[in-house]
DNA sequence: AAGCCGGGGTT
DNA sequence: AACCCAGGCTT
């Protein structure tokens, strides 16, 4: 069956696509590879900067495997998401280790390596070796959905095997690179989740949401979860020398591997928090200084975050070790911090706007 | 199958 | 404030 549905959407961009995307310089396995982990839930417009800072710091596979992990963690400070940092660097040892530097042009090879999926794996092989392999990331899932009027939401196994089986199908043999990148436009510029540009669309004559006036409905929404709230003290404790204390998260859970300011248990009231510091830390703290509390919310959780001050009269007591660390200012903003405790310690009247 | 994992842009 | 974004991993 010939493949309308290729030919009109490579016409399409060539005329309309974006050409100048700043990983399509210079295109290689590894410029790929890095910007399709950053781009996973994440927004082009976004993800540009980061992408050109890491590339000056870690020009190719050798460099980010070697580089120290808090380096690539600051790197990806505010971009979230973070075990895609720590995975992009496990993976890059290990294509240094055991591909000898160079990346697969093997899906299924490309799997095996920390924090690449099925869709991923598609997008390097298709972008950087030219070779046919069908992606569905979130523009594609729209634009198959609405081509084929798919119902259903695609976070069910059901609804997404069905759109893979399309995404396989109208995969071509030829221009596999440019069809990669121009279903990714369309879905990204004309067949956008709301207000669709289906006037300007290269598929509207063939496309069944479309002509049934019911564009916008699919692909079908995600049911819906009230986010449950939480709370927490984030002690700011500063020492004589305007140091402050920060404390590495676990590797997993929430902002994995991040130094951020330790939490203190959201049961102890505000006078109770002195004596906790000395026991818990064995800091000699002053009285508490309240900073305006703000909420930050997760994909999953709202987090309300108290801030406290304290001066701390003797700072050597707190372990300086890979856990809990003083930080002159400058120091602390050069490491991966989470997003709201970088605007807490640059911006506090910011953060109290959240 | 469902939950976990961020931050920001859009509506 | 809800929704979603060039998803993958864990349970």
């Amino acid at each position: 069956m010939p493949e309308r549905f290729a030919d009109r959407l490579l016409d399409w961009y060539d005329r309309h696509g974006r050409h100048d995307l700043p990983w399509h310089d210079n295109q290689n396995a590894y410029r790929v590879w890095v910007s399709e982990i950053m781009l996973q839930q994440t927004q082009v417009t976004t993800v540009i900067p980061y992408f050109n800072a890491f590339m000056a710091r870690f020009p190719d596979v050798h460099a980010l495997a070697n580089a120290p992990v808090d380096d690539v963690l600051s790197h990806w400070s505010g971009l979230g998401y973070y075990a895609r940092a720590r995975n992009l660097q496990k993976a890059a040892q290990t294509v240094v280790q055991d591909f000898g530097g160079e990346f697969p042009d093997d899906p299924e090879q490309l799997e095996t390596l920390s924090g690449i999926g099925r869709s991923t794996a598609a997008a390097i092989v298709a972008q950087a070796y030219g070779k046919r392999a069908a992606i569905l990331d979130g523009n594609v899932k729209r634009v198959l959905a609405r081509y084929h009027a798919v119902p259903g939401w695609p976070g069910q196994t059901a609804v997404l095997k069905q759109l893979w089986q399309h995404a396989e199908a109208h995969t071509p043999d030829t221009r596999v690179r440019d069809y990669t990148q121009a279903i990714m436009d369309l879905g990204a510029m004309v067949c956008t989740r709301s207000r669709p540009k289906c006037e300007a669309c290269p598929l509207q004559q063939d496309c069944t949401a479309h002509a049934r006036g019911e564009a916008t409905l699919y692909p079908g929404s995600k049911p819906k979860k009230a986010k449950p709230e939480k709370t927490t003290w984030m002690a700011i404790l500063e020492d004589a020398d305007g140091r402050i204390l920060l404390e590495r998260r676990p590797p997993t859970g929430i902002w994995g591997g991040l130094w951020s300011l330790p939490e203190l248990d959201p049961a102890l009231g505000a006078d109770e928090l002195q004596d906790h510091c000395e026991q818990k830390l064995g800091l000699r703290c002053g009285e508490p200084e309240l900073i305006s509390g703000f909420r930050h919310t997760f994909s999953h959780y709202h987090l309300h975050i108290q801030p406290a001050r304290l001066l701390v009269h003797n700072a050597n007591a707190a372990a300086d070790d890979d856990v809990l660390a003083w930080f002159h200012r400058d120091e602390a903003l050069a490491l991966g911090l989470p997003a709201p405790i970088r605007t807490l310690l640059t911006e506090p009247e910011q953060a109290a706007l959240l």
